[in-house]
DNA sequence: ATTATATATAATTAGCTGCTGATTTGTCTT
DNA sequence: AAGACAAATCAGCAGCTAATTATATATAAT
């Protein structure tokens, strides 16, 4: 079961598809956090979090290291951080585009 | 059922989550191109291609031209392009990095 | 008007993904 | 070794999404 390149870029851009997966991104755009730092951010289940990291870090999106009884995720690439910046401004480029079409009505 | 910025941000990014849209785009990048030939390039049936692009225009990533019989597609913003070239290198990246350790063996 | 071509839409099915609750693993302290 | 805390894993259900097949719409040419 061959993978094509476009098949394993989809697999990047399918791990960042999650809005809780971007509020992780965005909350470790300034450094590390532990696990429970992130759950009382996103104010989920530590398991619902748990799923997250871990899918992100299989995918190499995240990495991991523990420090006694916590473990401190951050990102493994700033061009992750990078792409989810331009996708966030692809889409506040469409919400002005439609205000601006809705003013004029 | 108001969306939060991160779910809206997840869309965008789920719209771009599959080899075929990848594909699509990648042919895109240099111009526009008529449905048929997407479908040439794709290699895919037409009505596959279709659905694509229509999800991909709605969501503002594409917009699209008719000229005779033809529709003709093309890329809305190109930021989207950067966006998906910056997951391309992130994975090739990690593709690179694999390479590297399995060398060391 | 009829036919051919290009594209879009609809409905069905099958596979994937996320969430929840419960259990398990790992680490530190006493 | 036992208890407490942090994190990971598992199993099951629910919702979403893509691919397929068939049908419909739109334009051009005769």
């Amino acid at each position: 079961m061959e993978k094509t390149l476009y098949e394993l870029q989809a697999e990047v851009c399918k791990t960042l598809a999650s809005p809780k997966r971007l509020e992780i991104i965005n909350a470790l755009k300034e450094g590390e956090k532990s696990v429970s730092e992130l759950v009382d951010i996103l104010g989920v289940p530590k398991a619902n979090v748990s799923q997250h990291l871990a899918v992100m870090r299989h995918k190499g999106i995240l990495k991991s290291r523990r420090d006694g009884v916590n473990i401190y995720y951050s990102i493994a690439n700033e061009k992750v951080v990078k792409a989810c910046t331009l996708m966030k401004e692809v889409l506040t480029e469409q919400l002005k585009e439609r205000n601006r079409i809705l003013s004029k009505l």
